[in-house]
Parts: structure tokens; sequence; C-alpha cells
DNA sequence: AGTTCAGATTGGCATAGACCAATAATGTTG
DNA sequence: CAACATTATTGGTCTATGCCAATCTGAACT
């Protein structure tokens, strides 16, 4: 192990430090040593080698399976997240997009919803919820709020798959701008069983509040996304 | 504590959840029991308190100076990212921004710089590094590279503060769309001196490029945000 | 009252070890 | 040969414990 240079820096930072220069190369996929093989090699304790691999994995440079070993992740995917839709945008990056519905209804809004949507709480809703899904792999988890009831919502998304477009061309619902709240959270057992990812992972929260050109409220959406292998690109061009 | 209703749920998951309920309603700055206080009274391991622990501080919920103690931290602020300037952005909320700088200077671009730049490696580049503060407190640390060698930019900040409008009415570079990327990164010892914060906790990693009207790339901008402390806010109008 | 220094308190890091759960490898059986 | 049962391997969780570092408390001393 090279020296501490910086004086207090804790033994599994090093380690972790030690661990980057090991898999610099190595194809995605290519399994590391084990946590007990590395913990004997730099004369550690197997907590202080997983505190290290923990934060390998929760920045997307590692993945690991139970059972199986710890390996190279592969590198991060960008998610561009513009006025389109999301299948749009996806395809014209040659990748393959998805979507699972899990639920569509109509519900009485809350406070909340009510708020942001502009709506008197009570009034109808349109709640959908799907997994977005990118090359197989799952990107995403979403809850959209519209308002009204949107008869045939279902088999109108079975038929074009895209939201917008249906919106638009069924309800006409416009987008004509967006606005997108980032923050940080992390994984708990919902996203785990949700995403596939790990326990205490970093994920990206993005709330987006669209409205139509007289600034009327037409969506509002709450996506988690997978920190460790997606990016998140948004544009913003001036009105003129 | 509450009953282990989904089967597997990790103990320190289901003690994080008792520690949220302990919290809820308490003011920020409150402190809340200490680590072997807490591991007698739920009778587990102070190893397994502090996993909960760490967890609810990297979610900006919980707050923890050693030799003092746990305390609730104060709710996120909201950083509202436009085509506008940072302070701008700020004062329009109510908040008190300042910007102290850490390095300025021109150097011969790289291959990375200027292929964002559209320039030539060995171009000549300003780089100007930044740590962004909100009421006192460090929200981001920024590192921004603009083509060319720009005289007296130091002079020029000083007395405006805005890095744009410098841009636009000293040196005619007029910021006409932006792209930002938006990625996960965990907090190093690097991140820990600039920002105050805790070794592990999640950062938001921006990464902008602005053009001007003709699609010139007039700055290329990397900036790491504190996750536990802040959101981040991109409007996007559509040209119509 | 103010200062200084010693101890107690609290979080930060690390160790050693145990057992569980998922996977992979192996051997057995029909 | 295929299907199944057994065993070994590997990561996931948890315990118990020790020492260090930063902070606070309070007594002793100006």
């Amino acid at each position: 192990m090279p020296p501490d240079l910086v004086p207090g820096t804790p033994k599994y930072y090093l380690l972790k430090t030690e661990v980057l220069g090991l898999i610099a190369g190595l194809k995605p996929g290519t399994l590391i040593p084990t946590e007990r093989a590395l913990a004997e090699k730099y004369t550690t304790s197997r907590t202080t080698v997983r505190q290290a691999i923990s934060e390998l994995v929760a920045e997307g440079k590692l993945g690991r399976i139970q059972g199986h070993g710890t390996f190279v992740a592969p590198p991060k995917m960008t998610h561009v997240r513009q006025l389109t839709s999301f299948s749009d945008d996806a395809r014209s990056q040659g990748l393959r997009p998805d979507s699972r519905m899990l639920a569509l209804g109509v519900f009485t809004s809350d406070a909340g919803v009510a708020a942001r949507l502009g709506l008197e709480p009570g009034d109808p809703v349109t709640r959908l919820e799907r997994i977005r899904l990118i090359d197989e792999e799952p990107l995403a988890h979403e809850v959209a709020w519209l308002p009204g009831k949107l008869p045939r919502l279902k088999s109108h998304l079975a038929t074009s798959g895209s939201l917008y477009a249906v919106m638009a061309e069924v309800y006409g619902l416009r987008v004509a701008d967006v606005e997108d709240t980032v923050e940080t959270a992390l994984a708990g057992p919902e996203d785990v069983r949700l995403l596939g990812m790990e326990m205490g992972a970093p994920l990206l929260v993005v709330h987006r509040l669209a409205r139509d050109a007289m600034g009327t409220p037409v969506e509002w959406t709450r996506s988690t996304f997978r920190g460790d292998r997606f990016r998140f690109v948004s544009r913003v061009k001036s009105g003129g």
C-alpha cells in the first residue's frame, strides 16, 4: 500500500484508492479478489474492506452479487431529459427503451398533488406508475400525476407508448415548459425491489412540473433514478 | 421497536425508521440520544446504530459533530440554476449569496477541456476556481474553464461578482443555452475540506456546457454540490 | 472574573469473529 | 444424461470491544 501522504486519512479510504488502481483498465464484469482475500492481502479486517468496497459500489465503480463476487461495473449511461418523451430521447441515442406499467387509476387529489397541479383537494387526478427500462435494465421508477380523468388512457398508451404524445394528441395537454428539481436520496428496500440496486446506494430523485403554454400545470412527476448507473442531462435553450 | 413487517428487513433499517419517527417534529439543532444510548435502548450494537445514523446523515436528515453529538439537520435549501447568474438567482430567493475565489489563472488546455470548448489542445484557457456560499454556508465547489485569456478578469469580477455579467459586458461572451449533466458521487477528503461535509456523503456533481447564440462554447464548468443540504432546480422553457 | 488544565463525554475508526443468504460447484441418483 | 441434493464459496448482517480525536465540563489556580 502507498504511504499515507495526508496524515489522518482513514485506512478504508486508502484501501479504496488502492482498489481503484487495481481495477483501472479492467473490463466491466471482471471479478476482483474476495473481501476475505483483500483483508488478508492488505492486512486489515473484512469490515474495513467492506467499507471501502461499499463506497466504490455506491459510486457505480463496482458491483457485487451475494454468493458470486465483486466485479468491475459498466460505465454510467446518460439519460437526456428534454421536452420530448423518454422513449424518443432514448431511441435517438441508439438505446432500447421500454416501460413496465405498475398501476394506473383515477383518484381524488390530496393537498400536495392538488397544490402542484393547481387544483382543489378532492378534484379527480390520474395516477400513472411505471418502471422505465433501457436495454432491459431498470433505470427509473416514475409516479406521474395528471389533472382530470383521461378516459381510455391505458389503451392509448399501449398503442403509442409515449405519454407526452398521448397527452397532446388525445387530450390536448401540450407541454410548453418544465421545471426539474434534482436531489439525492439513499436506496431503501422499495428501491432495491423495484430497481434492483444496493441498499443505501445514492439515488437521484427528480421532481418534474410540466406546464402548457398558458402556464397551467399538466403533469407532476416524481422519478427515482439509480445514481450508480445513470447520469441525467437537461438542456436549456434561451427563448430568443 | 415496531414489528418487522417485511421479513428480512435488516435491523439497521428498522432502527433508521425508528429514529426518523423520533426526530419527526423536533426543531433543527435538537440533539438526539448518543450512539451508545441508542444501542442500549434498542438492545443492539453501536455498529448497527452507526449504520442507521450514517444513512440518515447522508440523507441530510441528521448532522453530527465529533465530541458534541448528533442533531436534527435543517431542511434542504433549493438552488435554482437558470441562464442567469448564481448570485442573482440566490438574491431573488431572499438568500445571501457569496463567493470565495480559490484560484484564477491562464493555462494551455488539455485534451478534455479543449474538446468541450471546441479548441485545439494547447490553446490558452482561463481557469476559475471558486467556493459558492449561501448564508455563510458552503454550497458548492466550482471549477470553470473559459476559452482564451480574458485579461483583467480578476478586477472585473471583484467589481461585479457575477461571472456571466462580466463575460457578456466585458468580453462579449453571451450565454444563449446550457446543457447540465447531473450525477451522484461520494464525498472524499477534498470535498470534506472544502465543503465541510461528511466523508462518504452523497454529492451532486453538475457539469455545465454553455454556448452562445452561434453554438460556440463559452464556458465549461464542473460544480460539486452538497447533496445532503441542497436541491438543484433547472427550468426549461420551449422556444415557442 | 478569567484562564488553564485534567477528566469525562461523544463521535470516528478499526479489529476479530460469528452466523445467515445467495450462488456456484460437486456429487449422487433415477 | 438429466435432475436433484449436498457442500463450499462469497457477500450481508450483526455483535462485542478497544482506542483515537474533538468537544465540553468543571475544578484549580491565578
